[in-house]
DNA sequence: AAATATTTTAATCATTTGATTAATTTTTAA
DNA sequence: TTAAAAATTAATCAAATGATTAAAATATTT
């Protein structure tokens, strides 16, 4: 039943309804995932009859599932030609990864609890078809990131970087409404943080290669090491 | 029809009706968010009529509140001793810290996405009640780790600090599903893995307070940083 | 035991919600 | 211009869902 839209020109002058939808959609499902989230919520916020929602997609579920694959290979797939271009270095890969992911976390601070939300609600789905996730193991940068561990002679599990990387990177916008409360009210103070991060993170991430054991310089007395 | 025989399985006859279902309601609410829980499923889980639920707790709604402060204090609440103790150092904090989160977490690990969905959802209500949160900038510990970075002429803003550490410690757990894909399919590995993190989160962490910009053993040709 | 209070149950209510239908308007094609 | 196709709308449906009710069962008190 859809008719091919007029590719009207160089600007949008006007969305055509299915732009709409999947416009509106977006931005409700986001925000308040997929079960709290009402079709009529969705055709309120596009300003559209709620029939359209079904004319145009089928059904709530078909609509979540576009735009969650979408999101999700933005969030993923989008990596992937860093994480195997064999002609930077794992150093290098952070910074891109970094830079990645801090760009567009900016701008879309709800993306991981939405994509997060829904590993959880539905582990396998999304996952299995999220070549990018299943492909890490056997990327360049995992290469790389043993050769290096080995090099410094460090025993640490692969695991404990690729998460600690992600967490640096991710984690930040997960808790974002508390770390304004506590720490800056002002959103465009919190975005400056962020962009420091890009530099920290690699930095950071060096240490945990390393493997550098830096202890406190005061002497401590420790109690309940296990 | 129903007796209250002792059907099989995990329910304790001996646990009042109460009990049941706030337990009920836990693991539901738990595993799938509040919106996507049906009171019916959490009187089915529970083993009890349906309009028990709101004999008891008056309403959905009222249970869930319940259920999330219960659960929000054991998050938060639960490490004001530790970071308000002016007898441990910063160092030893976040030892205890570390400890306390893994065995936290280690047996509860959809607690964060929970509490964080629910952030999500309403992000005022509950950071509001949380005094935990609004007390952590005044906290001993903020007073330590201001004190740390001034020594260490890091010019750090202390919320990279404590979002690394959150980071670090709760992560893990949000993206478990993913890890466990990736890089073990046994529950026990994870869970010793996690174990490792005790130690390892605050050694990461001094590299954190140190500003010990480890550069990579390798030269690198572009130097980007300032 | 009888009386009273509490707990539990089956049935049902009133909304909400995703989806459909049939009629109407608008666009496209002939 | 006119007929067919596509898009849009208002009305409505059926199922799901949170909540309530009145009666029955059980426990407690007198």
């Amino acid at each position: 039943m859809q008719s091919k839209k007029k590719t009207a020109g160089a600007k949008q002058t006007k969305l055509s309804t299915e732009q709409k939808i999947i416009a509106a959609a977006k931005r409700v499902f986001t925000i308040k995932g997929y079960s709290a989230t009402r079709t009529r919520d969705i055709a309120t916020e596009a300003g559209i009859n709620l029939a359209l929602l079904n004319y145009y997609f089928r059904s709530k579920e078909k609509l979540f599932e576009l735009i969650m694959f979408e999101s999700a290979s933005r969030f993923f797939l989008s990596i992937k030609s860093i994480l195997n271009d064999p002609s930077t270095d794992l150093q290098t890969k952070m910074e891109l990864l970094a830079g990645h992911y801090t760009d567009l976390l900016i701008q879309e601070p709800n993306f991981p609890i939405f994509i997060l939300s829904e590993i959880q609600a539905n582990p396998q789905r999304l996952i299995r078809e999220l070549e990018a996730i299943q492909q890490l193991p056997q990327s360049v940068f995992m290469a790389q990131l043993k050769k290096e561990l080995k090099k410094n002679n460090n025993k640490l599990h692969p695991m404990h970087f690729v998460i600690n990387l992600m967490s640096l990177m991710v984690f930040p916008y997960v808790v974002k409404p508390m770390m304004m409360r506590m720490f800056t009210r002002d959103e465009n103070h919190f975005t400056t943080l962020m962009m420091e991060r890009k530099n920290y993170i690699p930095i950071w991430m060096n240490g945990v290669l390393s493997h550098s054991e830096v202890k406190p310089k005061k002497a401590k007395k420790h109690a309940q090491m296990v």
